[in-house]
DNA sequence: ACGCTGTATCGTACATGTACGAAAAAGATT
DNA sequence: AATCTTTTTCGTACATGTACGATACAGCGT
């Protein structure tokens, strides 16, 4: 079947983007992140500062593009990270997820810290877990827990508390790496444990259905 | 005692600060986050914008400031808040921590989820419970909770934990909105009853005294 | 081949934070 | 009072993100 016009030139147009956003990794390993500005990545592949626009809404835009990236190397990464066990399957998550944040703090701060005008088109929660494939690990995860026995409760739910509790501690710790948490790895380790143990014990209901509100 | 000049200048100075931080208190009321720019600030108190500058580090600095008069008052509204139980004042801490948090999104994020340069000159530790009053409260209020029993093991190791938990609820639910949370009100009960019912069976032990890796 | 239409490209312009150093003001010293 | 020193104020300039609208250009029908 033979490309039709209009399939050809997305196709292009979806080239001339990755080459923007590999001309940006670049910058960025090169520079550092305040080292990516618009006119820079325009000159290095040769288009004028305006017309990123064209692919790109704006500069967050490019940022998130990168940083969703590297989560999905890391999504990857842990996938590909053995486990027998559901519940150790499911600590290998919450480390290498803090692993991650604290290794690329820029990347976790424009995915996890920063203001969001996306209101979601179509279903939220859908969106959610496509676009961050993290979260279907989690929930996967979970949810093999839950099956094992291991845990009890809604996934969904279960998954959510893993996740506020893991920002948390990883937030925390990138916004204020001077406050005494005491060694780092040993603060992360510390909650997830406790989490775990915590959730060990309970039943989770499901999150109330209320509307989203805002 | 007579002011001394240095005295009375450095009052001048403070007192200029301060009509600055009126200035800008009134503009963000008036137009909004955005709304608050150095041009527009210095205009308003009839100073050149760059003598900003003698007053505030830069941007962040104001914000900053601001945000900090907000926590004040916060830690104010939850010290008045009467409580008998001393786990229910700690509940009152990190309910009407959340309250804030979700009707103060702005300051919320420029005191907890921007980018901190700040290499604290003297005592880390100090600093970071005299820079946010309700840091004191938290700890007083799970020594209480330490002292009449209900918890047990080391105060601040508790309250990094419970500052942790409760950071990671707000800030995702003010980052995400969109998500599906259910009600917010809700999540923010369930993660601290949780995380207290959590803390109640387990002894808590100090961290880890590891330097900061920063 | 020739115009038509929509899209990709980009030139210009503006608001913003703030670096740098000059100018002015205040204070100290003689 | 006069001069020197220090601090405060600010004029200018630059890099940046990006709004707006013009221009060039590709694909289409005639």
């Amino acid at each position: 079947m033979p490309l039709s016009v209009q399939t050809r030139r997305e196709k292009q147009k979806a080239e001339l983007r990755s080459e923007l956003l590999d001309a940006a990794h670049k910058l960025v390993q090169e520079e550092g992140y305040e080292g990516l500005t618009i006119r820079k990545l325009a000159k290095r592949v040769g288009y004028a500062p305006m017309s990123v626009y064209s692919y790109f809404a704006d500069k967050q835009d490019i940022l998130f593009a990168l940083a969703a990236d590297a989560f999905e190397t890391l999504a990857k990464r842990i996938e590909d990270h053995p486990a027998d066990d559901p519940i150790e399957a499911l600590q290998v998550v919450m480390t290498e997820y803090a692993a991650f944040g604290l290794g690329n703090p820029n990347e976790y701060r424009t995915v996890f810290m920063t203001e969001k005008v996306k209101p979601p088109e179509g279903r939220t929660f859908a969106e959610m877990q496509e676009g961050n494939p993290l979260m279907k690990v989690l929930i996967n995860r979970v949810e093999a827990c839950v099956a094992a026995g291991k845990l009890k409760g809604d996934p969904h739910a279960i998954a959510t508390m893993l996740w506020a509790v893991g920002h948390g501690t990883i937030s925390l710790l990138i916004t204020f790496p001077f406050y005494p948490f005491g060694d780092q790895q040993a603060f992360v380790k510390r909650m997830c444990d406790f989490t775990l143990a915590a959730l060990a014990t309970q039943d989770v209901p499901p999150l109330t259905e209320t509307p989203v509100n805002c």
